[in-house]
Formats: C-alpha cells, sequence, structure tokens
DNA sequence: GCGACAG
DNA sequence: ATCTTGTCGC
C-alpha cells in the first residue's frame, strides 16, 4: 500500500478496505463504514471547491482507471489546480462496488494536491445506494472530506412525484421512507441529476451547492470539468498533467 | 424466483 | 466508462 495514500485517510480507516479480497468482505466493509457518514452540513467555511472523475479505455486488458481532481475557488468557480493518476482496476465495474474500483485511483490523485478543497462533488451516487454508501459516500468518509455525490441516472430510490419538465425543477429523491437527496432538472430537455448527501453536506446541502455550480451545462462545473480532466489524462497517457489557472 | 443495476 | 461528426429537433 502507497504511505503517500495511507496518510490521507482517516483515523480508523484499515487501508485493507481499500481493496477486499472479494465482494463479501467489500460489503462487510461498506455497511461498517456507512455508520461514519454525517447526513447533516458539518463542514467549515468553503473557499475551495473539489470535482472528481475517472477515465478508462473500453477494452483496455491493463485494466487502467485514470483518476482527476479539479480544484476550483469558490466563488468564481475558476479551476485553480488539477491532479490526475493512473492506477490497476483492482476489480470489475459491478453495481454497489464502483468505490472499491475508483476510489484508491482517486486518491493516489489527490495526494498530489498543493491545497485540498473544503468539499467535493463526486461522478456518482452518495447515500442513494443498496448500503448507504456510493462512492461519493465512500471517498468522503476515507479522507473525511465534505461530499456531494451528483449521478446521471437512477440507483436506488426514486422522485417522490413527477419530476417537471422545467429547467430547475426537482423532487425529493426518496428510498424506505427516507428522504437521500434531490431529483435535479438542471437543463432543458436532459436526464436530470441524482443528487445525494456524501458525508457531511445534508440532502437539502448538497442541492444547493450543485445550484451554486451551474454555469449553463448539465453537470456542476466541478463534475464537469473533472470529467474533461479525467479524459485529459488519459489521452495524454500521463498521471500528474501541471497545475493549471 | 425474477428483474434492476452509479461508472 | 468509451467508440465518434454532423445533424435533427426544440
Amino acid at each position: 500500500m502507497d504511505p503517500a495514500i495511507t496518510a490521507l485517510l482517516a483515523p480508523g480507516i484499515p487501508p485493507e478496505w481499500l481493496a477486499p479480497p472479494d465482494l463479501a468482505t467489500a460489503r462487510a466493509a461498506q455497511v461498517a463504514l456507512a455508520a461514519r457518514v454525517l447526513r447533516a452540513d458539518a463542514h467549515g467555511p468553503v473557499r475551495l471547491l473539489g470535482g472528481v472523475d475517472i477515465s478508462n479505455n473500453r477494452f483496455d486488458p491493463e485494466g487502467r482507471i485514470y483518476a482527476a481532481v479539479v480544484v476550483l475557488e469558490w466563488p468564481g468557480l475558476r479551476v485553480v489546480e488539477t491532479a490526475g493518476a493512473e492506477a490497476r482496476a483492482s476489480m470489475p465495474y459491478i453495481p454497489g462496488f464502483l468505490g472499491f474500483r475508483e476510489v484508491p485511483a482517486l486518491l493516489a490523485a489527490w495526494a498530489k494536491l498543493a491545497a485540498k478543497p473544503d468539499l467535493v462533488m463526486v461522478d456518482g451516487h452518495g447515500i442513494a445506494h443498496p448500503r448507504g454508501f456510493g462512492i461519493a459516500a465512500h471517498l468522503g468518509v476515507v479522507l473525511d472530506v465534505p461530499s456531494i455525490g451528483v449521478a446521471k441516472s437512477p440507483l436506488v430510490g426514486r422522485p417522490e412525484a413527477e419530476l417537471g419538465e422545467a429547467p430547475g425543477a426537482t423532487q425529493p429523491l426518496v428510498w424506505k421512507d427516507q428522504r437521500l437527496g434531490t431529483v435535479l432538472r438542471s437543463k432543458r430537455r436532459s436526464n436530470p441529476l441524482w443528487i445525494s448527501t456524501g458525508h457531511r453536506v445534508s440532502p437539502e446541502g448538497a442541492l444547493d451547492w450543485v445550484r451554486r455550480c451551474d454555469t449553463g451545462y448539465r453537470l456542476p462545473e466541478p463534475t464537469r470539468q473533472a470529467h474533461l480532466a479525467a479524459n485529459a489524462v488519459r489521452r495524454a497517457g500521463m498521471a500528474a498533467p501541471p497545475a493549471s489557472g
């Protein structure tokens, strides 16, 4: 295990839990770690916003994962730093276990940042997950950083009522009598975003932050920039693009 | 038992 | 997730 990465882990997070040997162990780790998720706004002032995403090749026999972390100033939403990393996938994509596939690569990129974000948006679900531990909650808990899940399609739960067509329309995202987040039509004629608490951010707070990061695209700026950055990392075949402004 | 199933 | 430019529709 890379010491640069284990040094990032919050106290009480066993490094070996990042890459469980089998799905049964992975599931147990999710249940244990989900107990640490804070579903309320419990964070300090936000001056730096983070966005993370990964990119990979459809049929790369090497199973390489290219991760990117972008840091944006708040307010302003300008990208002030970008970090990338390449890692081997420890497991294939399995719905419900995305965190184990992508988080290690994200941590490797995170370790390269000069300044860490105060709050991060993740491409995927937070607590809107079978065991309440989607990738946004996963990253948030292992780093103990406030996080928000911004997914492009559903995993569990549904809008409380029919979602309006107008841009800005919302519906509470509910599952098993719990409000986990919000379904948001961020853009006209686009499929909605599935926003949920990751860690240290309430379902309502998560929606507020996503709305503050609207730049006219379907995705909020942090996640949108992270997606572009991850693709750039992969196409360049490099793991450490220089910081930009 | 069967279908659903983030990226 | 990714292969890919222009094109159709609102």
